[in-house]
DNA sequence: TCAATATCATTCATATATAAATGATATTGA
DNA sequence: TCAATATCATTTATATATGAATGATATTGA
Protein backbone atom coordinates (compact mmCIF):
# COMPACT_ATOMS: atom_id res chain seq x y z
CA UNK A 1 0.00 0.00 0.00
CA UNK A 2 1.14 3.47 -0.42
CA UNK A 3 1.99 6.07 1.88
CA UNK A 4 -1.01 7.70 3.36
CA UNK A 5 0.60 11.25 1.77
CA UNK A 6 1.08 9.25 -1.85
CA UNK A 7 -2.78 8.13 -1.43
CA UNK A 8 -5.29 9.92 -4.32
CA UNK A 9 -7.47 11.49 -2.39
CA UNK A 10 -4.64 13.60 -0.68
CA UNK A 11 -2.18 14.04 -4.06
CA UNK A 12 -5.33 15.76 -5.58
CA UNK A 13 -6.23 17.62 -2.38
CA UNK A 14 -2.51 18.67 -2.37
CA UNK A 15 -3.00 19.71 -6.06
CA UNK A 16 -5.77 21.76 -5.31
CA UNK A 17 -4.39 23.32 -2.41
CA UNK A 18 -1.68 24.63 -4.39
CA UNK A 19 -3.36 25.58 -7.70
CA UNK A 20 -6.72 27.38 -6.03
CA UNK A 21 -5.31 30.35 -4.30
CA UNK A 22 -4.06 31.80 -7.51
CA UNK A 23 -7.88 31.98 -8.88
CA UNK A 24 -9.43 32.99 -5.40
CA UNK A 25 -7.48 35.73 -5.31
CA UNK A 26 -8.53 36.72 -8.83
CA UNK A 27 -12.27 35.92 -7.48
CA UNK A 28 -11.33 37.90 -4.49
CA UNK A 29 -10.61 41.16 -6.67
CA UNK A 30 -14.17 41.32 -7.95
CA UNK A 31 -15.80 40.39 -4.87
CA UNK A 32 -16.57 36.74 -5.74
CA UNK A 33 -15.67 33.26 -3.82
CA UNK A 34 -14.97 30.00 -5.40
CA UNK A 35 -18.17 29.01 -6.02
CA UNK A 36 -19.84 32.18 -7.30
CA UNK A 37 -17.34 32.11 -9.90
CA UNK A 38 -18.75 29.05 -11.23
CA UNK A 39 -22.12 29.94 -10.99
CA UNK A 40 -21.37 32.44 -13.00
CA UNK A 41 -19.30 31.04 -14.95
CA UNK A 42 -22.04 28.40 -16.16
CA UNK A 43 -24.28 31.14 -16.72
CA UNK A 44 -22.36 32.82 -18.91
CA UNK A 45 -22.49 30.19 -21.41
CA UNK A 46 -25.87 29.00 -20.49
CA UNK A 47 -28.20 31.25 -18.53
CA UNK A 48 -31.71 30.22 -17.26
CA UNK A 49 -31.20 26.93 -16.63
CA UNK A 50 -32.76 25.33 -13.35
CA UNK A 51 -31.04 24.94 -10.28
CA UNK A 52 -30.52 20.94 -10.52
CA UNK A 53 -28.81 21.67 -13.75
CA UNK A 54 -26.61 24.59 -12.09
CA UNK A 55 -25.34 21.93 -9.34
CA UNK A 56 -24.46 19.24 -12.08
CA UNK A 57 -22.25 21.64 -13.76
CA UNK A 58 -20.71 23.73 -10.71
CA UNK A 59 -20.51 20.56 -8.48
CA UNK A 60 -21.95 22.68 -6.25
CA UNK A 61 -24.08 20.22 -3.83
CA UNK A 62 -27.94 21.80 -3.84
CA UNK A 63 -28.07 22.97 -0.47
CA UNK A 64 -24.79 24.84 -1.25
CA UNK A 65 -26.00 26.06 -4.06
CA UNK A 66 -28.95 27.42 -2.38
CA UNK A 67 -26.48 30.42 -0.02
CA UNK A 68 -25.04 30.81 -3.48
CA UNK A 69 -27.26 32.07 -5.19
CA UNK A 70 -28.80 33.73 -2.07
CA UNK A 71 -25.63 35.61 -2.09
CA UNK A 72 -25.45 36.01 -5.77
CA UNK A 73 -28.90 37.51 -5.80
CA UNK A 74 -28.29 39.40 -2.77
CA UNK A 75 -25.27 41.35 -4.68
CA UNK A 76 -27.82 41.95 -8.03
CA UNK A 77 -25.79 39.26 -10.00
CA UNK A 78 -28.75 36.79 -10.55
CA UNK A 79 -32.90 36.19 -10.18
CA UNK A 80 -34.50 33.48 -9.84
CA UNK A 81 -37.71 32.49 -12.18
CA UNK A 82 -39.80 29.55 -11.25
CA UNK A 83 -40.05 27.66 -14.08
CA UNK A 84 -44.12 27.64 -16.11
CA UNK A 85 -44.03 24.16 -17.32
CA UNK A 86 -42.59 22.66 -14.38
CA UNK A 87 -43.26 24.40 -11.56
CA UNK A 88 -40.84 22.47 -9.26
CA UNK A 89 -38.01 23.68 -11.41
CA UNK A 90 -35.96 27.18 -9.96
CA UNK A 91 -34.48 28.50 -13.41
CA UNK A 92 -31.20 31.28 -12.28
CA UNK A 93 -30.83 33.96 -14.64
CA UNK A 94 -27.87 36.78 -14.94
CA UNK A 95 -28.66 40.16 -14.65
CA UNK A 96 -27.11 43.10 -16.82
CA UNK A 97 -24.41 43.75 -14.24
CA UNK A 98 -23.23 40.06 -14.25
CA UNK A 99 -22.95 40.38 -17.93
CA UNK A 100 -20.69 43.21 -18.11
CA UNK A 101 -18.72 41.60 -14.90
CA UNK A 102 -17.77 38.74 -17.18
CA UNK A 103 -15.78 41.13 -19.74
CA UNK A 104 -13.74 42.02 -16.52
CA UNK A 105 -13.29 38.69 -14.82
CA UNK A 106 -12.71 36.13 -17.47
CA UNK A 107 -9.23 37.68 -19.25
CA UNK A 108 -8.10 37.18 -15.77
CA UNK A 109 -9.12 33.72 -15.46
CA UNK A 110 -7.64 33.00 -19.07
CA UNK A 111 -4.88 34.24 -18.02
CA UNK A 112 -4.17 32.41 -14.59
CA UNK A 113 -5.18 29.77 -16.03
CA UNK A 114 -2.95 29.89 -19.19
CA UNK A 115 -0.04 29.88 -16.96
CA UNK A 116 -1.26 27.07 -15.41
CA UNK A 117 -1.25 25.00 -18.41
CA UNK A 118 2.21 25.98 -19.07
CA UNK A 119 2.92 24.00 -15.80
CA UNK A 120 2.92 20.55 -18.15
CA UNK A 121 3.01 19.77 -21.73
CA UNK A 122 0.14 19.11 -23.90
CA UNK A 123 1.04 15.40 -24.03
CA UNK A 124 1.20 15.35 -20.25
CA UNK A 125 -1.93 17.50 -20.06
CA UNK A 126 -3.80 14.83 -22.17
CA UNK A 127 -2.36 11.92 -20.10
CA UNK A 128 -3.58 13.40 -16.94
CA UNK A 129 -6.83 14.08 -18.47
CA UNK A 130 -7.50 10.55 -19.87
CA UNK A 131 -6.26 8.60 -16.13
CA UNK A 132 -9.04 11.28 -14.30
CA UNK A 133 -11.77 10.28 -16.54
CA UNK A 134 -10.84 6.19 -16.46
CA UNK A 135 -11.26 6.71 -13.07
CA UNK A 136 -14.50 8.43 -13.04
CA UNK A 137 -15.72 6.17 -15.39
CA UNK A 138 -14.78 3.41 -13.68
CA UNK A 139 -15.77 4.81 -10.10
CA UNK A 140 -18.81 2.82 -10.22
CA UNK A 141 -17.00 -0.40 -9.91
CA UNK A 142 -16.47 0.84 -6.13
CA UNK A 143 -20.44 0.56 -5.44
CA UNK A 144 -20.39 -2.76 -6.07
CA UNK A 145 -18.34 -3.77 -2.61
CA UNK A 146 -20.97 -1.95 -0.39
CA UNK A 147 -23.48 -3.95 -2.08
CA UNK A 148 -21.54 -7.18 -2.40
CA UNK A 149 -23.61 -9.39 0.47
CA UNK A 150 -26.37 -9.69 -1.91
CA UNK A 151 -25.17 -11.47 -4.92
CA UNK A 152 -28.51 -12.53 -7.66
CA UNK A 153 -31.30 -12.76 -5.86
CA UNK A 154 -34.74 -12.86 -6.83
CA UNK A 155 -36.60 -10.31 -5.38
CA UNK A 156 -39.60 -12.03 -3.64
CA UNK A 157 -41.27 -9.40 -1.32
CA UNK A 158 -41.83 -5.81 -1.31
CA UNK B 1 -9.17 26.86 -23.92
CA UNK B 2 -10.47 23.41 -22.52
CA UNK B 3 -14.04 23.62 -21.28
CA UNK B 4 -15.23 24.31 -18.03
CA UNK B 5 -15.79 20.98 -17.30
CA UNK B 6 -12.29 19.83 -18.19
CA UNK B 7 -10.17 22.47 -16.68
CA UNK B 8 -7.92 20.52 -14.20
CA UNK B 9 -10.01 21.72 -10.93
CA UNK B 10 -13.07 20.71 -12.11
CA UNK B 11 -11.54 16.72 -12.94
CA UNK B 12 -10.07 16.83 -9.30
CA UNK B 13 -13.37 18.25 -7.63
CA UNK B 14 -15.41 15.67 -10.36
CA UNK B 15 -13.06 12.47 -9.03
CA UNK B 16 -12.95 12.86 -5.28
CA UNK B 17 -16.82 13.12 -5.80
CA UNK B 18 -16.88 10.05 -6.95
CA UNK B 19 -14.26 8.31 -4.59
CA UNK B 20 -14.60 9.46 -1.48
CA UNK B 21 -18.31 9.05 -0.52
CA UNK B 22 -17.06 5.04 -0.73
CA UNK B 23 -14.85 6.18 1.99
CA UNK B 24 -16.76 8.22 4.10
CA UNK B 25 -19.35 5.64 4.44
CA UNK B 26 -16.69 3.64 6.06
CA UNK B 27 -15.97 6.12 8.55
CA UNK B 28 -18.95 6.56 9.71
CA UNK B 29 -19.87 3.18 10.33
CA UNK B 30 -17.39 4.24 13.35
CA UNK B 31 -18.55 7.17 13.90
CA UNK B 32 -15.95 9.37 12.55
CA UNK B 33 -15.91 12.14 9.63
CA UNK B 34 -13.47 12.19 6.77
CA UNK B 35 -11.26 14.87 9.00
CA UNK B 36 -10.83 12.66 11.92
CA UNK B 37 -9.98 9.90 10.25
CA UNK B 38 -7.48 11.39 8.69
CA UNK B 39 -5.89 12.97 11.76
CA UNK B 40 -6.04 9.52 13.40
CA UNK B 41 -4.68 7.73 10.31
CA UNK B 42 -1.74 10.29 10.70
CA UNK B 43 -1.52 9.96 14.57
CA UNK B 44 -1.70 6.28 14.30
CA UNK B 45 1.99 6.52 12.60
CA UNK B 46 3.10 9.28 14.55
CA UNK B 47 1.69 9.69 17.70
CA UNK B 48 1.85 12.56 19.92
CA UNK B 49 2.78 15.43 16.92
CA UNK B 50 2.26 19.50 17.30
CA UNK B 51 -1.42 20.93 15.70
CA UNK B 52 1.16 22.27 13.74
CA UNK B 53 2.48 19.14 12.14
CA UNK B 54 -0.68 17.39 12.09
CA UNK B 55 -2.22 20.45 9.91
CA UNK B 56 0.53 19.61 7.01
CA UNK B 57 0.37 16.24 7.19
CA UNK B 58 -3.48 15.80 7.07
CA UNK B 59 -3.79 18.90 4.91
CA UNK B 60 -6.58 20.09 7.06
CA UNK B 61 -6.02 23.90 7.65
CA UNK B 62 -5.19 25.39 11.51
CA UNK B 63 -8.79 26.66 12.34
CA UNK B 64 -10.45 23.51 11.01
CA UNK B 65 -7.62 21.73 12.90
CA UNK B 66 -8.95 23.00 16.34
CA UNK B 67 -11.89 21.89 16.09
CA UNK B 68 -11.36 18.26 14.79
CA UNK B 69 -9.48 17.74 17.48
CA UNK B 70 -12.08 19.46 20.06
CA UNK B 71 -14.27 17.02 18.80
CA UNK B 72 -12.25 14.11 19.02
CA UNK B 73 -10.98 14.85 22.40
CA UNK B 74 -14.72 14.97 23.41
CA UNK B 75 -15.02 11.39 21.54
CA UNK B 76 -12.02 10.02 24.03
CA UNK B 77 -9.84 9.09 21.18
CA UNK B 78 -7.09 11.96 21.65
CA UNK B 79 -5.69 14.59 24.41
CA UNK B 80 -3.49 17.89 23.81
CA UNK B 81 -0.27 18.36 25.91
CA UNK B 82 1.27 21.83 25.85
CA UNK B 83 4.97 21.05 25.20
CA UNK B 84 7.90 21.77 27.99
CA UNK B 85 10.33 22.82 25.63
CA UNK B 86 8.31 25.06 23.30
CA UNK B 87 5.16 26.22 25.48
CA UNK B 88 3.41 27.53 22.01
CA UNK B 89 3.27 23.66 20.76
CA UNK B 90 0.46 21.51 21.45
CA UNK B 91 0.93 17.81 21.19
CA UNK B 92 -2.01 15.69 20.20
CA UNK B 93 -1.92 12.20 21.83
CA UNK B 94 -4.02 8.98 21.30
CA UNK B 95 -6.06 7.18 24.21
CA UNK B 96 -5.95 4.00 24.29
CA UNK B 97 -9.49 3.72 23.09
CA UNK B 98 -8.33 5.27 19.39
CA UNK B 99 -5.70 2.71 19.36
CA UNK B 100 -8.08 -0.06 19.48
CA UNK B 101 -9.98 1.44 16.85
CA UNK B 102 -7.08 1.44 14.37
CA UNK B 103 -7.45 -2.64 13.90
CA UNK B 104 -11.35 -2.23 13.06
CA UNK B 105 -11.31 0.47 11.10
CA UNK B 106 -8.20 0.29 8.85
CA UNK B 107 -8.80 -3.20 7.31
CA UNK B 108 -12.25 -2.17 5.63
CA UNK B 109 -10.28 1.25 4.85
CA UNK B 110 -7.37 -0.91 3.33
CA UNK B 111 -9.78 -3.08 1.26
CA UNK B 112 -11.43 0.30 -0.23
CA UNK B 113 -8.20 1.38 -1.28
CA UNK B 114 -7.45 -2.00 -3.21
CA UNK B 115 -10.81 -1.25 -4.65
CA UNK B 116 -10.09 2.07 -6.04
CA UNK B 117 -6.29 0.77 -7.00
CA UNK B 118 -7.62 -1.86 -9.31
CA UNK B 119 -9.41 0.69 -11.28
CA UNK B 120 -6.40 1.87 -12.87
CA UNK B 121 -2.93 -0.45 -14.39
CA UNK B 122 0.15 0.15 -12.00
CA UNK B 123 1.85 2.42 -14.87
CA UNK B 124 -1.53 4.28 -14.77
CA UNK B 125 -0.91 5.06 -11.24
CA UNK B 126 2.21 5.63 -11.44
CA UNK B 127 1.72 7.83 -14.32
CA UNK B 128 -0.81 9.81 -12.27
CA UNK B 129 0.99 10.13 -9.44
CA UNK B 130 3.72 11.36 -11.58
CA UNK B 131 2.08 14.27 -13.37
CA UNK B 132 0.37 15.40 -10.41
CA UNK B 133 3.77 16.08 -8.32
CA UNK B 134 4.94 17.95 -11.12
CA UNK B 135 1.98 20.10 -10.76
CA UNK B 136 2.78 20.41 -7.26
CA UNK B 137 6.46 20.95 -7.55
CA UNK B 138 6.23 23.50 -10.32
CA UNK B 139 3.29 25.22 -8.88
CA UNK B 140 5.39 28.20 -7.22
CA UNK B 141 5.33 29.63 -10.75
CA UNK B 142 2.14 30.65 -10.23
CA UNK B 143 2.96 33.08 -7.75
CA UNK B 144 4.91 35.24 -10.17
CA UNK B 145 2.49 36.12 -12.14
CA UNK B 146 0.42 38.43 -9.68
CA UNK B 147 3.30 40.33 -9.03
CA UNK B 148 4.28 40.71 -12.18
CA UNK B 149 2.02 44.27 -13.08
CA UNK B 150 4.97 45.94 -11.12
CA UNK B 151 8.04 46.16 -13.23
CA UNK B 152 10.34 48.68 -11.64
CA UNK B 153 7.78 51.55 -11.29
CA UNK B 154 8.26 54.22 -9.35
CA UNK B 155 5.37 55.66 -7.33
CA UNK B 156 5.04 59.20 -8.26
CA UNK B 157 0.93 59.06 -7.00
CA UNK B 158 -1.72 60.32 -8.70
C1' DT C 1 19.23 43.14 27.68
C1' DC C 2 15.31 44.38 25.53
C1' DA C 3 12.46 45.94 21.92
C1' DA C 4 11.07 44.32 17.41
C1' DT C 5 9.68 40.45 15.06
C1' DA C 6 8.27 35.70 14.30
C1' DT C 7 5.80 31.55 15.45
C1' DC C 8 2.02 28.71 17.24
C1' DA C 9 -2.59 27.68 18.56
C1' DT C 10 -6.63 29.66 18.80
C1' DT C 11 -10.76 32.66 17.94
C1' DC C 12 -13.86 35.16 14.94
C1' DA C 13 -16.95 35.96 10.96
C1' DT C 14 -18.43 34.25 6.93
C1' DA C 15 -19.03 30.71 3.30
C1' DT C 16 -19.48 26.04 1.96
C1' DA C 17 -20.07 20.71 2.56
C1' DT C 18 -22.67 16.75 4.24
C1' DA C 19 -26.65 14.01 5.40
C1' DA C 20 -31.30 13.93 6.54
C1' DA C 21 -35.77 15.89 6.22
C1' DT C 22 -39.60 18.83 4.31
C1' DG C 23 -43.15 20.96 1.23
C1' DA C 24 -44.64 21.70 -3.25
C1' DT C 25 -45.33 19.87 -7.60
C1' DA C 26 -45.18 15.94 -11.31
C1' DT C 27 -45.60 11.45 -12.78
C1' DT C 28 -47.02 6.90 -12.71
C1' DG C 29 -49.79 2.71 -12.33
C1' DA C 30 -53.79 0.29 -11.11
C1' DT D 1 -59.03 9.25 -11.74
C1' DC D 2 -56.49 8.99 -7.85
C1' DA D 3 -53.37 7.18 -4.56
C1' DA D 4 -48.57 5.97 -4.42
C1' DT D 5 -44.25 7.46 -5.76
C1' DA D 6 -40.75 10.47 -7.64
C1' DT D 7 -38.59 14.90 -8.34
C1' DC D 8 -37.07 19.57 -7.21
C1' DA D 9 -35.73 23.29 -4.29
C1' DT D 10 -35.25 24.24 0.11
C1' DT D 11 -34.43 23.87 5.23
C1' DT D 12 -32.12 22.00 9.24
C1' DA D 13 -28.17 20.57 12.07
C1' DT D 14 -23.60 19.73 12.17
C1' DA D 15 -18.83 19.86 10.35
C1' DT D 16 -15.29 22.01 7.72
C1' DA D 17 -12.90 25.86 4.81
C1' DT D 18 -11.25 30.56 4.33
C1' DG D 19 -9.14 34.86 5.63
C1' DA D 20 -8.23 37.98 9.24
C1' DA D 21 -7.09 38.78 13.88
C1' DT D 22 -5.47 37.70 18.72
C1' DG D 23 -2.73 36.27 22.82
C1' DA D 24 0.99 33.68 24.45
C1' DT D 25 5.53 32.34 23.83
C1' DA D 26 10.26 32.33 21.17
C1' DT D 27 13.73 34.30 18.65
C1' DT D 28 16.44 37.83 16.86
C1' DG D 29 19.22 41.99 16.35
C1' DA D 30 21.00 46.26 17.89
Amino acid sequence: MKTFQESLPMMLYRVLGQVLPHFRSIFSEFGLTEQQWRVLRVLWERDGIPVLVLSEETLIPGPSLVGVVDRLQRAGLVGRQRCLHDRRLVRVVLTRKARSLEARVTPKVDAAYEALEGLLSVDEWELLREVLSKIIARSHALDAQVREPEPAEESHEP
